[in-house]
DNA sequence: TAGCAGAATTGGAACGATCCAAATCGGACG
DNA sequence: CGTCCGATTTGGATCGTTCCAATTCTGCTA
């Protein structure tokens, strides 16, 4: 009378292992496994009987205990430096969409720029047996402390490289977009244009930095230092510098900002400065984000693609994966430009001298 | 002469064990398991000499085999149903605050609203031993088919509600924050005001709708179906409904949209169709999100605050986790209104109609 | 110096899966 | 009717950890 097995789904004390499935199905655990292995080998009356005893015990597989013999858990890290920066966000995304249908589950961590917490996360997923690593590292994380972490793994660094790490890397050809976009705000007559935003610790930063100095320097514009202003990477970092721009000697027309949440911010505070953006003076964004099309007036931004980045990233590490070949290859991806509202030509100076 | 051990980090063939460990350090496997749970048994050199041997051989911890033993996972899983919405983001980012320091990691799935996905991930997150969940559940999501899969697992629900899950939730008080930001249109002295965005199999919708017609019925103003106006949840779904409004008959003046990023897209809507918003035309958004404060106008939004809802769902999961008592509370979270330009008074009607 | 208590350490025996070699089954064939 | 063969099925042994009971150490006391 103990065992009235004959109900539905039935959760008996704890987890059902593959060995309650067995007896349930009258079958031995080994022809479960195969089942679960989804191998041919099993009869289809059997292949059903078995299936049944699992949806009717609830049974859930046990990755833990398979990995112990050697199967791989299907899980591929992704971890990112700033999920409040909607940029990251796109390219978690693409990394995602690219293994939907894949053999691999992604799972996604967020460092917030915190390089402790890098550590731990990286670590909990090499515990949990991660496959590889889609990596956005942290602002001040060294090559160094993450090496002995990632022995044997395989990585994908994305957006920013550490110097001396060996892994792979997939980012955007930073240098030349800002060439462009710095070009196009030369073409448009501008002279004082500033280059806004980042921290001088961020390689990309210096990227992107001197693909403006390039443009400038074709130019025969001289570089003004009063004209490049380091900021926090955030809405209100671009907010602070719209005053500075405004009350040098010889004020900015146009700037180029590290990326478009900065230039989001600085046309806010510019627009509440009462300087009229795409009249007055010209933004320029980087990343191209979904929101810049929407800002008013439009955001004109480098396009870079974060769901693209993300899914070559995604790409390349299961590349790696599928060859068991971890040797690092780079990936950079072109860039354009898209023109909107917000990059209008300067008002011709009503004094005459051009 | 196989074996001069003395070099720096060594990672022989694979993962070290902890029997790799062991025999390095001269100890027992019992011992380094020891160290590993941080119990005061073990002397101080020995300890010292064991850490010292992991750090040697680059040793990871495998969760898998722990947890087959009974220990937890130390995972807590997110799953959240749309990373592209701003407001889901600042969800996850307020649950893995609240994990900082804690005793659990959270990871991170996307679902982008696909009830299959969301399977999977729920199902992948179960197979490696996620202590609990945190779910944002996808639109189209039936209780009874995630049912089987959660059975056991304590479960905290954010946002919308699953009727017929036994779960705990955690939400705003959608019905109330609608209200007072219809009851504030209707204060400055609008008559017609819209209710823009979501679909109608939307729950949390239901509840916002409800408070919007609630306050116009308190104000004595008729519920006219040609305001209410279906859309995708996302920025273009906003922009299309602009159009919509202005050509009505009886043109709206006002708009209380399901979500923010409905609200800037309606507000870049009706822009681009000449209309000023903040002057001519009253939006108001819902969640609040960190891009309303910076929008031009300043959007008017609801206050959700995604960042404490989050973190409050990852408390309630850990308290269950602590406690071992799964049994479903829910939270309701106030809102507060919180006012910028974009719901300035209307104009008065220069032909003096009231 | 034997005995003893407490501190520190250590051998298994699990846990839930995989996988290999070996066993069993069911016809078909000579 | 005995064999053989392919198709299925099945016992271990094993993976890296935890945990319990048992053992060894180390001083110290009587």
């Amino acid at each position: 009378m103990t065992d009235g097995a004959q109900g539905e789904v039935e959760v008996r004390e704890g987890r059902a292992t593959i060995v309650d499935v067995a007896r349930r199905a009258g079958v031995s655990k080994s022809t479960v496994s195969l089942v679960l292995g989804g191998s041919s080998l099993v009869a289809d009356s059997t292949r059903e009987r078995v299936a049944d005893a699992m949806t009717k015990l609830g049974y859930i597989y046990h990755r833990g205990a398979a990995t112990l013999r050697g199967a791989k858990s299907g899980v591929i890290g992704m971890v990112i430096n700033d999920l409040s920066n909607p940029f990251y966000v796109e390219l978690a995304i693409g990394i995602e969409q690219a293994c939907q249908g894949g053999a691999y589950i992604p799972f996604l961590a967020n460092t917030a720029e915190n390089p402790v917490r890098q550590q731990q996360v990286i670590r909990s997923m090499r515990e949990h047996g991660a496959a590889g690593l889609v990596l956005a590292p942290a602002i001040g994380t060294s090559a160094s402390e993450l090496k002995p972490l990632l022995a044997g793994l395989p990585v994908v660094q994305v957006m920013r490289r550490l110097p001396g790490l060996k892994a792979s890397l997939v980012a955007p050809q930073n240098k030349e977009g800002a060439r462009k976009a710095t070009v196009h705000l030369i073409a448009n007559g501008h002279k004082r244009i500033a280059f806004v935003g980042g921290m001088s610790s961020l390689l990309v930063r210096d990227e992107r930095l001197a693909g403006y100095r390039i443009a400038l320097e074709e130019a025969g514009i001289p570089l003004d230092l009063s004209l490049v202003i380091e900021t926090t990477t955030n809405y209100s970092g671009g907010g602070g510098a719209a005053p500075q721009l405004l009350n040098l000697p010889e004020p900015a027309t146009a700037a180029l900002c590290f990326n478009d949440v900065v230039a989001i911010g600085l046309v806010r505070g510019l627009t509440e400065a009462g300087v009229s953006v795409g009249a007055d003076f010209a933004v320029i964004g980087f990343d191209d984000i979904e929101e810049a099309k929407h800002t008013l007036p439009a955001l004109t931004s480098v396009v870079v693609n974060g769901r693209d980045l993300g899914s070559r990233a995604a790409q390349l590490l299961m590349r790696h994966l599928a060859s068991g070949d971890f040797e690092p290859e780079a990936v950079l991806c072109p860039t354009t430009l898209a023109i909107r509202k917000s990059s209008g030509a300067p008002k011709p100076n009503p004094l005459g001298g051009n």
